[in-house]
DNA sequence: TTTGCAATACGGAGGTGTCTCGTAACCTGA
DNA sequence: TCAGGTTACGAGACACCTCCGTATTGCAAA
């Protein structure tokens, strides 16, 4: 959604030049980061100019935060009742999100220094609480389900889901194809249970 | 060490300057990310001129390489020879290296997407693979000492060690007091241990 | 006196946010 | 059906800023 909402009667806007901006600027973020973001580059990828993103959004931190929402449109699996498969499934969706989306690079500036605060609140928000929202919500299944155990440390065993990956990132390391099931298989050990299979 | 050598008879070079140029370049690069890096805003912080640094490094990339190995000069835990307890050593050690340090950024800096190849060479082989050798070294002892399973999936597992802090991290989350042992605890588990106490 | 360091200064490049054009699309009302 | 008003567009220009990499000058230590 973009900033002005002109009840008038002219020349509509032209919607096509919102998605390509918004789709530049992704790229750019993922490129440089947050400080080095130039308005200029987003423009010229966009195929536009810079005062035409400037009629659009207010600035830089007002486009990051649209753009970060774009990102995070994105349809969660669907839930089958069976725990390990369904965290197996969300495992899948978080590599699909990291892989296809400039997720990667983003999430690396959020171990930045001075992140803008309009910026991180945009990525809590419509990112990270969804996903933790939902790989909880199927651990708590595990447990109720009597998959794993009652008592199991659910707050750390959950930072391993997604953790692990950042941590082949930051290595450099190429994540292995069968990442997701060999994650959740030690998760599901490390919570007192047996995986499947 | 830097770049020049000269063995000429004037005055001698100020090293007081290297430190204080290499500190600022990290609090810099923990700031702002290595695109948006400012030759100029280290040498303000720094309390000198560009001109000066220009002497001794040959650009932004030689002075983040050199800033990045600085950053690695820290002494590893001592091995106690019991697996669990080294293991929760090597984690605080992270947690150490994490907090004091601007490891954090970093650490994101290098899930974006255009790393200069330099930097993330020096990245890797003087910070990645030091604490990872020593963190397979711990589980392997384990292993041989029956603590573990000899066939758990170490690749993964070692995955959640450092991953569980990026994870809280990117997420804004507080990472808790008891956050090494618990992690320990869990992936002891994870690979069919169980944690002493 | 020799030598290296520091500070000032320079031209070039690129970014920012704003402004003004002329043009093209769309809606409304004659 | 067709003009007129309204609006967004691309393009260009602006004044200002920060950065880069280097050249020059003056000072201080050996």
């Amino acid at each position: 959604m973009t900033l002005t909402d002109a009840a008038g009667r002219g020349r509509p806007r032209d919607a096509e030049i919102d998605g390509c901006v918004l789709d530049a600027a992704l790229a750019e973020l993922a490129a440089k980061g947050y400080a080095a973001f130039s308005l200029s580059a987003v423009a010229d990828a966009a195929g536009t100019t810079r005062p035409a993103v400037y009629r659009r959004w207010k600035g830089k931190a007002a486009l990051v935060v649209d753009a970060v929402a774009r990102l995070a449109e994105v349809d969660p699996p669907q839930v089958t009742g069976r725990p390990f498969d369904d965290l197996v499934a969300e495992l899948e969706d978080f590599r699909h999100c990291i892989t296809e989306a400039a997720a990667l690079p983003l999430a690396g500036i959020m171990l930045g220094d001075d992140v803008e605060p309009a910026l991180r609140r945009a990525y809590t928000e419509r990112v990270v609480t969804p996903r933790r929202t939902r790989l909880r919500a199927v651990l708590a299944a595990a447990v109720a389900a009597g998959d794993i155990a009652g008592d199991a440390d659910l707050e750390v065993a959950g930072s391993f889901l997604t953790g692990s990956w950042y941590s082949f990132a930051v290595a450099g390391a190429a994540v292995p194809d069968d990442w997701a099931p060999r994650v959740a298989r030690l998760v599901w050990q490390a919570c007192g249970g047996a995986a499947p299979g």
